[in-house]
This record gives structure tokens, sequence and C-alpha cells, in this order.
RNA sequence: GGCCCGGUGGGAGAGUGGCUAUCCAGCGGACUGCAAAUCCGUUCACGCCGGUUCGAGUCCGGCCCGGGCCUCCA
């Protein structure tokens, strides 16, 4: 099966090759830790995770290398700190944690390394100074900056040209630059503030630099796929780009995806405006796995509306799914997975996540319509495997329906409903049914044989 | 100003030059004591104007509208 992917750089799709299939090599960007992870925050996180187990199913799980970092230098973190009277390592802990929480929760995949912009200053100076040494970079006033001119295609991922990058500057053009379109490697730090020492005084990274290290030390100088949101086009990773390839005289990277923005009321979400949604709160009103599946529904592409209306319908997506499969409680899935391939087709086709959640639709309605065993066991199978693909369906039905706490109280009342109803006291039937849903949130389902079950609505 | 991305039925959201996307909602039916769930059927569509074509949401051109980037950002 062809794998086809958009690529940033051509703004095209193209048919995924890796260097090298038995190690496929993909870098995200991960979060600043100095505040709990919003939506927008976490699309790309779900996106290159449905990414990541794609890969893994096929070219195999132990030949797929996943990196994302974790920013934890930057002058964000540094503010949030001062503000709230605590250390860097404070922050950058607890929201690191909360940030893990956060992605478990949504069904996330750890990558299999996660590297720290402060465990890898020494890879950052040694870069900074093999940018210096070939004339890309140059120190001034305690600084180091990239010198934009010394890069023939710089502007190529963003095609933005230098000349308009610098007729459009919106910041004040510092005195120490040699051309105004020259970003920071390094800088000094204060007293106060975190800082290394360096052949440049005591300083601190710049932001675009821990990727381009990171991503050599955990991936190469040369690596397949790298991520992120479309936000960081312009300026991270075309800096990212500008830095990896003088530094090391080879391409970067083969293929940049970018994920769309999440908004709001058509607006784009973020910390700035102040429209965000956090994770953390949205998981005190909806599964992590409603949360995951809302953001699943549009191609990661394309702007996603966000909106706790269409959060509720990523639940009752769910629980169609999951009626589908209790109703097939008893049915043992087949080994072959055959069915999952019209969900693995739309995958590969630049992950477009909405037809493959057609596709699981499409199990799901032969799983409740079909009496034939055979055609049952394999659509069981494909609807199953298929969610491992999306990182969704991994819960017992009947734990999503019920929680895993079963209330007594409520066992209480359906065995008492039955009892009614087998005496024809539809009232009182009627009456616990009621009570039931005002009381618990439960619905009662009658079964044709007589029994009921129960779920959460 | 430069560059980029969108505009699909009541809502969300795919897609192919000619044939039902799918889900939610609506309507009708089956099932049910009544429901719910499920199943069957069904209404509603492709921003505007031209062009190419036997035939265009689908290709081309122009226009209108919305969003984004241009050194905080996922």
């Amino acid at each position: 099966m062809a794998l086809t992917l958009y690529n940033t750089l051509s703004r095209s799709k193209q048919r995924f090759e890796p260097i090298d299939p038995g190690n496929v090599r993909l870098y995200v960007c991960g979060p600043t830790v100095y505040d709990h992870a919003h939506i927008g925050n976490a699309r790309p996180v779900v996106v290159f995770d449905v990414l990541y187990r794609l890969l893994r199913h096929v070219y195999g799980e132990g030949c797929v290398r996943y990196v994302r970092n974790i920013t934890d230098v930057d002058d964000k973190i540094i503010e949030a700190a001062r503000k709230a009277g605590e250390t860097i390592e404070a922050v950058t802990g607890r929201y690191t944690a909360a940030f893990h929480a956060d992605m478990k929760e949504l069904g996330a995949l750890p990558p299999d390394v996660e590297p720290r912009a402060t465990g890898h200053i020494a890879e950052m100076i040694a870069m900074i100074e093999r940018l210096i040494a070939k004339d890309h970079a140059y120190a001034a006033e305690g600084h180091v900056l990239f010198s934009v001119a010394t890069m023939a295609d710089y502007g190529r991922l963003s095609r933005h040209g230098r000349d308009e990058l610098v007729a459009g500057a919106r910041v004040e053009i510092a005195p120490y630059k040699r051309d105004p379109a020259d970003f920071v490697l390094w800088k000094p730090s204060d007293a106060d503030q975190p800082g290394w020492d360096s052949p440049w005084g005591r300083g601190r990274p710049g932001w675009h630099l821990e990727c381009s290290a990171m991503s050599k030390k955990h991936l190469g100088e040369t690596f397949d796929i790298h991520g992120g949101g479309q936000d960081l086009i312009f300026p991270h990773h075309e800096n990212e780009i500008a830095q990896s390839t003088c530094a090391h005289g080879k391409p970067f990277v083969g293929l940049w995806m970018h994920n769309g923005y999440v908004t709001v009321g058509g607006e784009k979400m973020s910390k700035s405006l102040g429209n965000f949604h956090t994770v953390h709160d949205l998981l005190e009103r909806a599964p992590g796995e409603a949360i995951r599946l809302s953001l699943l529904t549009a191609q990661y592409r394309q702007p996603l509306d966000f909106s706790l209306d269409g959060l509720d319908r990523a639940k009752s997506a769910l629980d169609r799914l999951y009626t589908a499969l209790a109703g097939a409680r008893d049915v043992v899935a087949a080994d072959d997975i055959a069915g999952a391939e019209p969900v693995v087709e739309a995958l590969s086709d630049d992950l477009n996540t909405p037809k493959a959640l057609a596709e699981m639709h499409a199990l799901a309605g032969t799983l409740n319509r079909s009496d034939d065993a055979r055609e049952r066991a394999r659509a069981k199978a494909g609807l199953l495997f298929a969610g491992g693909l999306l990182g969704l369906l991994g819960r017992d039905p009947e734990s999503w329906f019920k929680g895993d706490g079963v209330e007594e109280a409520i066992r209480t009342m359906v065995a008492d409903r039955r009892r009614a109803r087998s005496e024809k006291d539809f009232a009182e039937a009627d009456r616990i049914r009621d009570e039931l849903m005002r009381t618990h949130n439960v619905v009662v389902e009658d079964r044709p044989d007589g029994s009921s079950e129960w779920r959460r609505a």
C-alpha cells in the first residue's frame, strides 16, 4: 500500500519513500511547557500520533523512530515563573507532567524519544561553533546570529523572500544585526535568567536551535519527516532548515507536514487571543477519546473549528461505534484484518481521517445488520484494527458505557424495573426509567428476550 | 502590500469530470407495552460570473467573501 503525504515544501502530495525502511524517522515539535496545553496544541500531537501508528503498521513497529521534544527553556517560561514566583524548574516540571497526563488521556502513544532542550545545551553550542566556523553565523554583543544572507535559498519552505520579510517585520531591528532578517542562535542571560557558560559568555539558546540540535542527535543529519503546526512554518521551521543544512552541508528533511489551525468561531485559537479550551478543562466534560475523535473529524490540513457541540457529536459517534462492538460482544474477531483495508487506504491518502471514520461507521453498520457469522467476525476484527490505527475503541464497550465502577443503586433500580415490567406494571417501569435518567443520567434499553441493558448517556 | 489556505445540503465533514460519502439533526416505516438502540426508506448541496466539455462542486479564468503568515504561536 503506497503512502501518500502532502509536502509543504512542494505544496503537493507525494508518495512517501523512507530513506531507510528499516528506520523511518519522524520529528515533531513538542510543547513549550509554561501552561496547560489547549486543544490547538493537542491537534498536532493527535494527528502525528495517527501518522506514527500508520507508519508502524506499514513499516513494522520496530522500524519507526518518533522524536517529539519538550521546550523547557524559553522567555515565556521565564516570564511565567517570575509571575508565579516560582523557579523555572517548578514551572517546567509541573507543566511537563500535565502535558503527559493530558496526552495520555487523548490516547497518544509516547514518542520513542522525548528530548528536552536543557539537556542538549552542549550540542547546541557545538552547532553554533560549526556555523560560525563556516561563516554562516557571527557573534555580536554577546549574541550569536545566523546570517541569512549566507544561505542561497532561505525562505524556500515559507515562500518568503528575504526582502519582504524585512519589509513586513513587526519588531524593532536590533542594532547588532548585520542584516534585519538575521535571527538569534544564542543570547546573553542576566543574572536572574537561566544561562549556561559558552564561548560567547553566559547565555541561553534561541528557540529554533534546539530542534536542529536535538533532531540531529536523535535522528541524524538527514531524516524523513518533520511535522508541526502551520504557524511553525515561519520562522521556526524555516530557520531550522537554515541552521541544519548550513551546519551539516546536506539535506535536512525530505518531507514537511503541517497541521491546520484549531479555530473558534472561525478565528485561530491562541493563548494571546484568550479564546482557547485547555485539554485539562475539556476532560471534565468529555472522555479523552471523544476529544481525540473531535480532532480527527477534519482532515489534518484543514482548519478545525472547535465547539462543544462538535465535542458532543464526537461522543455520539463513539457511542455508535461502541454500541456496535457491544452488540458483537460474543463474536470472536476474525484473524484477518481485511475489513480494515478501506480504513488503511483512507489514512494512506494523506491521513484522510474523516474518510477513515466513515469506513469505520460502515463496518459498524455491517456489525449491526449482518447475521452472517463470518461477516461479523471480519467486521469486528476490521473495526478493532482500524480503531487501533486511529487510537480509538481501545476500551471495553462495557467500561465505555458504564464507567469502571458499577453503582449498586443503578443495578437495583434496573432489577426493580424488570420485575415491574414482567408484572405488566408499566407505569412503575416508566417511573423507574425516568428516575434513572434524572438521577443517574442512565438510559435503559429493553431487549427482545425481556432483559434490560443500561448505559450512561 | 507580498505570500498561503479555505467557501459543499439544517449542522459537522469527505469526495470523484457522468453513478448513495459518512455522522448528527429532520421526516416516514419496521421493531417496542411505550421508549431507547438498531435496521429500512427519504427531503435538503456544492460562494458568484464566464470558459473548456456530450457532460463540471469536480478542470481553466475572473470576481466576491472568510481565515492565516510576514521573527510570541501547535
